[in-house]
Formats: C-alpha cells, structure tokens, sequence
DNA sequence: TTTCGCGCAATGTGATCACAATTGGGGCGG
DNA sequence: CCGCCCCAATTGTGATCACATTGCGCGAAA
C-alpha cells in the first residue's frame, strides 16, 4: 500500500553521476580546457563506465561537455569571450520571460523560500563561500523560473545556466564575491509578490546584467593575459 | 599522409541511430504520444541496443523524447498548445538574431545555396511532397543560421527545431502545403545578398510567424476535437 | 644529449549478460 | 459471464568483455 506521497523511486545511478558532473562542472572542479576521460572518472566515483557514459551523453548534449572531434575525447569547454557574449544574449531573452510568467502564479510559499535563499546567498557572501553563494542564487533563481510552469522554456534556461557555469567560476576566481548586490533580489521578490510581472521581468533582467557585466569584464580581461587558448 | 581535407572518419552508430530516430521524430514516423523501447528500436534498427541508448539519452537531453518518471520508458512527447506557444517565443528570440548575425558573413556561395534551397522548396510544395519541403525548409534556414558562427544559439535553435517538428507534421496532415508563401525566403536571401542585417532579422522574423501561426491554428483545432490526450 | 621509432597503456565504442521492476495477458475462481 | 491474480515477457539499468584507434613514454641510435 504505497502512501500519496510517493518515496522516491530509487534514483537512477546515471542521474547521480550526472549531478555530480553538473555540480564539479558548474563549480569549476573540472577546470575549462581540461580532458576527462569515462573510466578515470568511473573510478573516482566508484562505478562502472556504463552510468557515466550514460551522464557523459546527456552533458555534451546539453552542451556542458564538448568532444573533440578527431579524438573522440573529452574536454571542458573552455571559456571564449564569443561564448559568453551568446549565453548573455540568450539569457536575457529567456530569464526575465520565466520570471514574468511566474509572478502571477506566485504565491505565499514561494514568497518565503525566496526569502530564505535570498538570506542564505547574503550569508554566503558574507563569509566568501563562493560554493555556497553559486549554489543559493541557482536556487533562487530556479525556484522563481520553476513556479513559470513553462518547461521548454526552462530547460532552456537550464542548460544556459550549466554552460555558464565556469564563467562564474573565473569571476570569483578573479575578483571574490565583492561587489555583488542583491537589491534586485530584493525586487524581484517584491513584484512577484505583488504579482507583478512588467516588474518581476525588470528586476530578473537587471539582475541579469550586473551579474553578466562582471563576467564579460573579468573573461577580457583574461583573455588579455592570455591572447590564446 | 593524410590529405588536408580529413575524410571521414568513421562515423560513429549512434551517430547513425541519432540521425534515424531524429529524422523519424521529425517526420512524424514516430507519432507523439507513443511509447518506444530500446530494444526494439534496436532491433529495428539492426544494432545493438546500446548505440541507440546513446542516441535516445542525447535526444531526451535535447527533448526530443521524453521518459516517463514512474516508468522511466520512452515515449514522444505529446503536442500542447502550451510548448507550441512556449517555442515560438524561443524561435522568435533566436531564429532572427542568428539570421542578423548571418548578414554580414554572406557571401555569393551562400547566396547560391539558399537559391537552390528555396528552389528545392517550391518544388516540394508544387508536388504536396511533405517530407521533401520539411528537408529543404530546414536547410534553408540552418543554411543561414551556422553562417552565423555563433555555436551557442546555433544549439539552441536545433534543439528548438527538432522539437517543434512533431508541430509541422501536425499541419501538414490537417491542411496540407497549401497557404505557405515563400516570400519571406526571398526577402532573407535579399537581405542576405545585400548584408543588412535588420532586413535579414525582419525577414526570418516574418517567415517564422507564418508557420508558427498556421501550426497553432492547427493544433487549437486539434485540440478542439479531441479535448483530453 | 638529442631525436626518432616502436610498443604498451588508455580511450571511446559496441555487444552481451544479469537483474529488478513493470507490464500485459491468460487462466482460474466466483 | 465477469473479475482477479499470477506468471511470463518486456523494459530500463548496470557491469563486463572485446576491439580498433589514439596518445604517450621508454629506449635505442646518432
């Protein structure tokens, strides 16, 4: 007699794998350029090449990973100002839309997880724990993307947020958390709140573009430092 | 010593398995809503099943089939209204800013080619052949859109075409190849020929609305006659 | 000491087997 | 005649093996 509430249905083994690649990805663990192979990193996790082929796939689908394609092989997409300039583009494009589309869905309960991942990203940055602050503004970000109910356009949004990933990375890496501000989390919460969705998009939006300016800045000025790569 | 052209180097069977069900998703061979299995598509197929679990993991990561949580089997994602809306605006976003970016890039080959697509087009449609214009369609436009060289939103607008395919077929049964005017077509290889890019925008633009209106018109009548699916 | 070449190790890919969960149908009981 | 239950077939998942190709390193020759 299975309850309502259904217990979690045994999670696959290739989906932890995948969220494990996501998350060593995403916070930078695997650095931009670097080959990785299926069995090196079977054995680091403790499985056979069969779930990670299986996570693997679904990464470089989702762009997240690359192959070379003489070799077959590998690798972390590494970091071109190009890249960035096109996940910026697409952003902005779809953000601020899921945003807008949640506002007048939201409700009570979003209001308050909000507010927490809003507190729990100024603690992080408080203390510098870039983790910590990467993995709360996704939160923060996702629950209000999520509540849009519009799941093409999430997932979307979804893989924009993977490949960006490693462009945080060298924001932190390069200038710490300093200088982040979060007045327009404080905004968003409020439109969506009051159901507001011209709001909700402005706010998303202007989050959107500090956040991006910091990156665009810190990837040129790498790119200085390293005319090639 | 090799040439400097590489020739082939054997492409890979799930590659192959990719490109198959890809096409018979597109084509409509594989009618949304239906379950499918590994197995048997391997069978079908002639391989094992294990190039076409690459296959399908890369087309679930790109939504072009979907899994059933409880189950975990495969099934075509069934046509929505709601994703239909939700892919046009993508399209909208997308396609346009990739043909802009295209316009300065052209050159006379790639006015030649888009001729002979837009050719191969009005043929298609001169006879009612369906799976030939959806072919010579989609060459038109990727045709433009990988001038762009811009990879990120190239990925994007494949995975959007290769979800909004199922769409096409729907009005292509409903009202046949009837009412598609190419006009736009010869307004984008102008602006093309020319390097405006907002004349390239405006015309991909307009090109997208027509068939995304006439597919909304057909699925809203689809869904008139069968309510729940 | 430097450079070229060969051979072994590691890689991605495909096939096959094993296993638990789920489905679908056929036979039995009412 | 209808409904339920049990068993067999099918499913996705994971592990292991086999194979061709690629890359790297060790060693030999100059």
């Amino acid at each position: 007699m299975s309850r309502v509430t259904k217990d979690a249905p045994a999670p696959a083994m290739h989906d932890l794998v995948y969220a494990a690649l996501r998350d060593a990805l995403i916070t930078g663990r695997i650095p931009p350029g670097r080959g990785v192979s299926l069995r090196s990193l079977a054995a680091e996790l403790g499985v056979s090449p069969m779930p990670v082929r299986d996570a693997v796939r679904r990464l470089v689908a989702e762009r997240a990973l690359t192959i070379n394609p003489d070799n077959k092989r590998l690798l972390a997409p590494s970091l071109t100002a190009g890249r960035l300039e096109q996940l910026t583009q697409a952003r902005g494009w779809i953000e601020p839309e899921l945003a807008a589309r949640a506002a007048p869905l939201a409700d009570a309960g979003l209001i308050r997880a909000l507010e927490a991942a809003d507190a729990d990203i100024d603690a992080a940055l408080a203390v510098g724990d870039v983790d910590r602050y990467m993995a709360a503004n996704h939160a923060f970000h996702f629950l209000i993307y999520r509540r849009s109910g519009a799941e093409v356009l999430l997932s979307l949004a979804d893989s924009l947020w993977l490949q960006i990933g490693p462009f945080m990375r060298v924001v932190f890496g390069r200038m710490g958390t300093t200088g982040l501000d979060v007045d327009h989390h404080a905004q968003a919460i409020a439109a969506l709140a009051a159901r507001d969705a011209a709001a909700a998009y402005q706010a998303i939006a202007a989050d959107l573009a500090i956040g991006m300016e910091a990156m665009r800045a810190a990837v040129e000025q790498t790119d200085r430092e390293r005319p090639n790569d």
